[in-house]
DNA sequence: CTGAAAGCGCTAACAG
DNA sequence: CTGTTAGCGCTTTCAG
């Protein structure tokens, strides 16, 4: 905490608050003579605004908040990095919120638990649902990330999941895939995410004209590697023939790899792997996977810049954008060079 | 922002600010009929505190800064997953500043940036040195986090990396290793971290009477798995026999699978790998990498401890802490069971 | 146990 | 172009 105000400037240089306050803001009508007096006293001194009775009195705190469910974990970190630096772009520092998919913590989040302390909020809900977060009346800006919930309300980014889905199954299929599954639905995720990757796959497979074959659809206990794992090694024991996997995520993936690795199957030759989110795990996996690859430099700066909208006095209803991605394929569907 | 404030409060249940602020802070002293009546008011307008008006007269903001190169890395992700943990356990909020390794904006944590804005730093610093951080000074707490520069003058938590990498060492020794590298020193990286991490590879070497080849200690580019890769292949073309690395981070150790894969040799049979911070990469790749792994839930514990102190008016010298770390044994250094 | 009043440090009308 | 002054919303002595 400076200890060194603005007073004890002004009184040194001889000066009104107002004329300090001016130089400090770099106003154009100050004299050049003041303007250096001024700094003199300044750098003498060494005096620091103090960036809370700022706010106080201008209403603004130029930090947002970031809110998501665990930091460690490779997409969200991924988010944390794009965001942060997009908010510095802006002017925005960055406050993180961890929100360990709680549903407590969730709704901490949405009813104002921030007020006054963000001018803002990106979140990136995993358990609360579209009704709660339309019902919550806030007075905080909000913008919301992914696909778990997607009030019509609220302003709103994410990927198209169906397409992306979609682009990830014929990928396989043009492979030659025929087996395809999908790892996976986990239990009690009634998140859009899963279900509209789910939609997507199902869509590309009847385009081809597969037939569905619902053994390929895996159940997944949690989002853990290890459950993704499991679930896989189960359905090939008993007797599920698989060549192709699309996975939720680039964890479920490792943990395919994992489970093939165990099974004494090859990637890709025996079985082709997709992950999804192009994150580190994927890029370091062995073989390295094939993997969704959502534009995260435009996913934050598009969420920022809805955000900034709001605080600058947007009004009107949520808006929605979709932002690309691409398909970074990698060893896992193609053969070793 | 909210609208109502606590002068509406008073008035709607008919007292003064100082009682709806005595019920506000759950101030005994209150009786309880007072107590249920200010409550009501405050829920009926649905007043919310402004937490920078508080924090203008309390003179404290309840939120730390944690500073460090990058958020989208296996370790910072795993530190700022624990820091903000920590935090919240000690009542504070955390905001996450990248530093991108670059000089200019380490001196700008440094020098009070965040003047009040946090009430205390976390800083891991990369480029800049232990006398310029001890030259630069600042009213805001700060600890320090890492092997980077340690300044005898400021709180600091780190683990003791030349035990661990002889430990490390000692155990690619005991499994049969004869000629173990060290992979790698990067060029231009001062830091004390890998040079701690040498130092006790070379003890380690040493005590087992192995005689030191400094074709053994590979030079990398930059810290990315890549270079890392192209250092290790470049090493074993040109003739040096390995049969053992130790890693100075899990990145460097993925990119060790990497070349070891593209040479066609095997991890463990022929190579063992030993990488370093039990990041989500070394659990995940394939083989998994046996990696040391600092007690990052006492990392984080230790150094919001030390600064809530700070914060709380503790002056005195610097303190140094080091935090216990474990080797966590996986496939890469085991048989494949 | 509760009320009145004095600021925290800064900004921004409004005058001059 | 510069000075005066009234708050921003809250906490907190100090009386009552």
């Amino acid at each position: 905490m400076s200890r060194v105000k603005l007073t004890d400037v002004a009184k040194l240089a001889g000066v009104s608050t107002k004329t300090v306050s001016n130089v400090v803001h770099n106003y154009q009508h100050v004299t050049p003579q003041m303007r250096s007096r001024v700094q003199e006293a300044i750098d003498l001194l060494g005096y620091k605004p103090n960036l809370t009775a700022r706010r106080l009195v201008t209403g603004r705190t130029g930090m947002i908040a970031l809110a998501f469910p665990e930091t460690n974990h490779p997409y969200f970190s991924m988010i944390a990095a794009a965001i942060v630096n997009a908010a510095e772009d802006r002017g925005y520092r960055v406050l993180i919120e961890q929100t360990d998919s709680k549903v407590e913590s969730e709704q901490a989040v949405l009813r104002d638990r921030e007020a006054g302390l963000v001018d803002g909020v990106i979140f990136q809900p995993s358990r609360v649902t579209s009704l709660q977060i339309s019902q919550l009346q806030r007075d905080t800006p909000l913008v919301l990330l992914g696909e778990a919930a997607i009030p019509l309300t609220v302003d709103h980014v994410m990927i198209d999941n169906v397409v992306a889905a979609k682009v990830a199954t014929k990928h396989l299929i043009d492979l030659g895939c025929r087996r395809i599954a999908f790892l996976g639905a986990v239990d009690g995720d009634q998140g859009g995410a899963t279900v509209r990757r789910l939609n997507g796959y199902q869509e590309a497979l009847s385009e081809a004209g597969i037939v569905e074959d619902s053994e390929l659809v895996l159940k997944v206990a949690y989002f853990a590697p290890e459950d993704a794992k499991e679930s896989l090694v189960k359905a090939i024991r008993s007797g599920t023939k698989i060549d192709g996997i699309l996975c939720r995520d680039d964890r479920f993936a490792v943990g395919a790899l994992q489970a093939l690795r165990q099974l004494g199957l090859e990637s890709p030759e025996q079985v082709k792997v997709v992950g999804w989110d192009n994150s580190e795990l994927s890029q370091y996996s062995n073989p390295s996977l094939t993997s969704i690859a959502p534009d995260m430099l435009e996913l934050a700066k598009t969420a920022i810049g809805l955000l900034v909208d709001r605080i600058e006095g947007h009004k009107g209803v949520g808006r929605h954008r979709i932002v690309p991605f691409g398909l970074k394929i990698r060893e896992s569907t193609a053969p070793k060079s």
